[in-house]
DNA sequence: TTGTAATAGTTGCTTGTGCAAACAATTATA
DNA sequence: TATAATTGTTTGCACAAGCAACTATTACAA
């Protein structure tokens, strides 16, 4: 049985583990009509007002051309708003972005006890863990 | 600087995790010409030929349309092929298939051994956990 | 001061995966 | 037997994220 090896390999087991939990994340997070991805951007801009694209890139480990889709989209739904300065670009929350604020935490919240509960044991210990081994696996060789 | 909380929620970390791996593990398996998850159906189907789809599915945890649409491009490279059994759809290794298989173990050896080297430590104790943690995640609430 | 390099963001395209609904084959029920 | 329920696979569609190439702005060097 091979599972046995599969199971040795980090490959296989953080996409199972991140495909199992952003389902939970996109359950919880759909409360206040957010994807995951987005409301953690939200809550970026919401905890710094007219930071940049690039800052924020840096804040959630995602590309640039990323982030531009999502505060899109973000803007598209009017939670966010934007302003060119000189070649960057400054994203703001409006009011409607600042009135879901404790929705986003709440559910935020939510999932983590959610996981938390199932995991009793070391909870965010793991994510530390994880969080420490991303950045030696970035270092380029 | 949120930061600091981002890196406590296992949505987030587990997700920058699988980024980072998965790409390490695309270069790695891009030497015999197979995307990661192709080079895992392989083996699969390697060790137990004539497996049904189904089974495919519950060794990699994915669903039924994407073993479906992996095993679709995999006939393409003529790597395998399939037998229709009643409603069943059994899958087999071709002679090309078959011809891949020592390089693809060579490769997943060279990805193991290159994220070890980085992580040092736990190596394949951080996999086992996380394995145990999506166990217990996808356990019906 | 002009020309080159670096930086910030955008656009087009691709890929991996999932969900929901459809379909086909098989088994169970009445 | 005929119809219903179950099981295994497929199809259509959507979405998150990346890469590579491009544009626009700023900084630096000769």
């Amino acid at each position: 049985m091979l599972e046995i090896y599969f199971k040795e390999c980090l490959y296989f087991t953080a996409n199972r583990l991140s495909r199992i939990i952003s389902k939970m994340a996109e359950n919880e997070f759909a409360a206040c009509g957010l994807t995951p991805t987005s409301a953690f951007l939200m809550m970026t801009v919401l905890e710094k007002d007219g930071i940049s694209q690039k800052e924020i890139g840096q804040s959630l480990h995602l590309q640039p051309s990323t982030i531009t889709r999502l505060i899109e989209s973000l803007e598209a739904k009017g939670l966010l708003s934007s302003r060119q300065e000189g070649r960057k670009s400054l994203i703001f929350a409006t009011d409607r972005g600042r009135e879901l604020e404790s929705r986003i935490h709440d559910s935020w919240h939510r999932l983590r006890q959610r996981y938390n509960t199932r995991l009793d044991s070391q909870d965010d210990e793991l994510s530390l863990q994880l969080y420490e081994a991303s950045n030696r696996l970035e270092q380029t060789e």
